[in-house]
RNA sequence: GCCCGGGUAGCUCAGUUGGUAGAGCAGCGGAUUGAAAAUCCGCGUGUCGGUGGUUCGAAUCCGCCCCCGGGCA
């Protein structure tokens, strides 16, 4: 332990199931370190949810910086892409302020494209969506991954053609680059951010405590506003389908409606966000293996900034 | 104390004339290179309350015991 030794001031990358207290581990990381916590959460980005997707408050976002946070209008649509270089930029700000970046949030997607990199594809022109949504919705998926198929079979070839977002994806790239998507993903450039190039941490906490934790987070959100937020969101003209992915907006919207009560509002919201938290443990156990992995935020605080 | 009804999966329950059990919900595992809080695929996880007995064979039939609900006292 030379007192002498440069400290280590790679960025941190902190992924882990909701409600996992990856918010307040940056924070505390933040503070420690002199960082700046980066969003890496794709409905953390919109404007609009902040009780909902249980985004830092105010008083949080005073005790360090914090970027890429709500700065998106409901009305545009996300993307990992766009994230992707958002991202960087302000990876390259901190560290251009002699600030350690520290990305936190639980889309593994994000993370996985930072550390291993993005084929470079342009955004899908909304028409070409459009397009393609109504060519699958008037020869159904079997039909339409035909029509896939006859255009690109080296592409149809690798897909799960039972998934209508993949089908899609691979059609819309097509659509809008002239080229097969598997081999503009096999042209994937270098990762922005190789692992060896950060500290990575992956939150693995107790499943039925944190499950717990979701059940009561949700009532805490409920008495926070969260009907307000909801409330405000029917009233939002055109949003684009990522801003109403949060989970429990559509039950509490419908709740709202009168379709049901607040009890089952509750209760389905609590429900799939139990699902969600399971589908990122899956993607962080298999995806992120070799990140190393900590059972609580207070663990992984030891590890990464000592005392202080 | 007596009389009914009921104890089967985590929960609510089904289970034909006896052939070691199955639905829904919950849950679990996996995939996932631009909608990823999305999308998709797969999986019953069980001392049938306990214990004797009848039977080749008992969740199913019989005895006793335990527990829960309701009624009568």
């Amino acid at each position: 332990m030379a007192a002498s030794a440069t400290p280590d001031r790679r960025p941190i990358l902190i992924c882990g199931p909701t409600a996992s207290g990856k918010s307040g581990l940056a924070l505390a990381l933040a503070e420690r370190l002199d960082g700046v916590v980066i969003n890496a959460d794709a409905l953390q980005v919109y404007d609009g949810w902040r009780v909902l997707t249980a985004r830092p408050t105010a008083e949080d976002e005073a005790r360090a910086p914090h970027r890429l946070y709500g700065h998106v209008p409901p009305t545009e649509p996300y993307s990992t892409g766009r994230w992707l270089g958002e991202a960087a930029a302000e990876i390259a700000a901190a560290r251009a302020a002699g600030r350690v970046p520290i990305l936190v949030g639980g889309t593994g997607l994000y993370f996985t494209a930072l550390t291993e990199g993005l084929a470079d594809i342009p955004p899908t022109p909304p028409e070409i969506r459009a397009a393609a949504e109504a060519e699958l919705a008037r020869l159904g998926l079997p039909a339409f991954a035909e029509a896939l198929r006859a255009r690109d079979p080296e592409t149809h070839a690798r897909l799960d053609l039972a998934n209508p977002r993949r089908v899609l994806r691979a059609w819309e790239a097509l659509e809008t680059t002239g080229r097969p998507l598997a081999r503009l993903q096999a042209e994937t450039p270098a990762p922005l951010l190789p692992l060896s190039a950060a500290r990575a941490v992956r939150l693995m906490p107790d499943r039925a405590a944190l499950y717990a934790g979701i059940d009561t987070r949700f009532d805490v959100m409920l008495e926070g506003g969260a009907l307000d937020e909801a409330r405000a969101a029917m009233s939002w003209t055109a949003p684009a389908p990522t801003a109403m992915q949060a989970l429990g907006a559509a039950e509490l919207i419908a709740h709202l409606r009168g379709e049901i009560s607040l009890a089952e509002a509750r209760d389905a919201a609590a429900r799939a966000t139990r699902r969600y938290a399971k589908r990122q443990l899956s993607w962080a156990r298999n995806r992120l293996a070799v990140w190393p992995a900590a059972a609580s935020p207070a663990e992984a605080l030891a590890r990464l900034a000592p005392c202080a």
